[in-house]
RNA sequence: GGCGGCGUAGCCAAGUGGCCAAGGCGGAGGUCUGCAAAACCUCUAUUCAGCGGUUCAAAUCCGCUCGCCGCCUCCA
């Protein structure tokens, strides 16, 4: 069985077939950069990222697309209100976005455009819905004409009439057709313009995402993503000038996310209850948060809580402890007996369970469970290797595994937050009383050790006692 | 009003016709450890919002009811 996308035009999961035998295209809709990022835009990003790991692991050559729109209303009135160029708002926005995504794990795409830069490709794909008899001109505006593309609202599952009849935005008399989206804009005094054959103007918002896509991944390409709030009118727009233009067909599978809710309600602007990567990256361990976000299937909504990344902490535990464990093994080389129990053959089944359920759909939630199940074997395999029952290789090798299969999620890449730094006054005295408390172990002056334990968790810190050595860390 | 989704253990969350209903957190008992922590072992949903129906068989399909949410407007 090979991979099976749901696909949003279909309304069901499809066996995956890309254009390309071994190739995938793929173009995601990045973010409008006129505010830092939300968690929102982190769990679409990282779902995408997801995917494109995944299909790399799967052996395909994927050439992955994410956009920045960086000329639009909102830009231009915050722009405004802080007194700045446009342009340098959205470079500042597109700074943050790259930090935040970086520390969230995500990794950049192949090329990241930014629609100001295609201008001219946005030009020429105007120019030919105007030939083609699709699209017309009011005043220096560019409008594409709805009902000359007869698909419209097949992605969206919305019939143009009803739409018509509901539609409550007021409507701009110029237009044939209230469902008419601007191509073009004319610009108005003090806005961001471009030379083009109807005047001095600007882009609407759809062609830029059509004009991108093509341009990197030809005219059919395989895997067009977003949130699930793009499906209309967005990514119906995109596919109306897209197929109208070039008479094929854009995009094979149409991939959506779903919302990040706050106590049960869509995060937005206007209700004032946004999240942004920054504070949460602030809040809560990164892998910890990515965990977290991969224990949900990316199509179902996921209500954020905080206490629930705590959670994903302590799960990560299982696994943090098995790698120091392997480093600590690796590094002794512990030679003995014993053949891996049958280990290697389960380590396999887990990697051949891990591909079944990412190839449905990509289930991440199902592969985190997969991965738990493995360290759980892991585990128990770990205590047979302390008592000398079998060999340590086994063990190093079924958690290399692990990490392997982790990183196609994300995982594992050593992002941990950095420890708190430690004043040198309360190291030298946290240090100083590790070192008696040891001592009065040796001398198996349990009382004394035991008093200075709890005179530590005064400081804050914890002791644990290894096998070799005792260690010691701040309460988080 | 139109379209769509969701309701699974204390909490989170997979599963969408048939092996014991994944996994995590939490909880209980035990092993190990001077104590503790970690780890390990065992247990923790006769049941999937409710009611009817289809079927040899349903959490999974159909209908109705209740509750919640999203899209239809800029939005990941």
């Amino acid at each position: 069985m090979g991979l099976k996308i749901y696909n949003t035009l279909t309304r069901q999961k499809e066996e995956f077939l890309p254009l390309h035998p071994g190739e995938v295209r793929m173009y995601v809709c990045g973010v409008t950069v006129y505010d830092l990022s939300h968690i929102g835009h982190g769990r679409s990003a990282l779902a995408f990222d997801v995917i494109c790991r995944y299909l790399r692991f799967r052996g395909y050559q994927v050439r992955f697309i994410r956009n920045f729109t960086d000329v639009d209303d909102k830009i231009i009135n915050r722009a405004r209100e802080e007194g700045v160029p446009p342009r340098d708002l959205a470079e500042r926005y597109i700074d943050e976005y790259r930090k935040d995504m970086a520390a969230l794990g995500v990794a950049d795409a192949e090329v990241e455009p930014k629609a100001t830069d295609h201008i001219p490709q946005m030009i020429r794909l105007i120019e030919q819905l105007l030939a083609k008899g699709v699209a017309y001109r009011v005043d220096g505006d560019v409008y594409f004409e709805v009902k000359r593309f007869p698909r419209y609202g097949r992605l969206s599952g919305k019939n143009p009439d009803e739409l018509l009849a509901g539609a409550r935005v007021e409507v701009d008399e110029r237009k044939r057709d209230p469902l008419d989206f601007a191509l073009w804009k004319a610009s108005k005094e003090g806005e961001p313009a471009w030379r083009s054959p109807w005047g001095s103007g600007r882009p609407g918002w759809h062609i830029e995402c059509s004009a991108m896509s093509m341009h990197y991944l030809g005219e059919s390409f395989d895997i067009h993503g977003g949130g699930e709030d793009l499906v209309f009118p967005h990514h119906e727009n995109e596919i109306a000038q897209s197929e109208a233009a070039t008479g094929c067909p854009f995009v094979r599978y149409w991939i959506h996310n779903g919302f990040v809710n706050l106590g049960a309600e869509k995060m937005s602007k206007s209700l004032g209850n946004i999240l942004t990567v920054k504070e949460l990256v602030r809040r809560h361990d990164p892998e910890a948060l990515r965990l977290y976000l991969l224990g949900t299937h990316y199509r179902n909504p996921l209500d954020f809580a905080d206490e629930r990344v705590e959670q994903a902490a302590r799960a990560l535990e299982r696994f943090r402890s098995l790698f120091e464990e392997a480093a600590r093994l690796a590094v002794k080389g512990t030679p003995a007996p014993g053949g891996d129990q049958g280990l290697l053959e389960e380590v396999a089944a887990a990697r051949g369970r891990f591909e079944e359920v990412m190839d449905d759909d990509f289930n991440t939630a199902q592969a985190v469970a997969v991965l738990f199940d493995l360290a759980h074997l892991l585990q128990t395999f770990r205590s047979k290797v302390m008592q000398g029952q079998v060999a340590v290789g086994p063990f190093l090798l079924g958690v290399g595994e692990m990490n392997a299969l982790g990183r196609v999620l994300g995982l594992f890449e050593g992002r941990a937050r950095p420890a708190p730094l430690v004043p040198p006054a309360l190291r030298a005295k946290v240090e100083a009383l590790v070192k008696a408390r040891s001592e009065a172990r040796q001398r198996r002056d349990w009382t004394a050790a035991d008093r200075l334990r709890e005179e530590l968790a005064g400081l804050g810190v914890i002791v644990e006692d290894g096998p070799e050595s005792t260690t010691w860390k701040l309460k988080p």
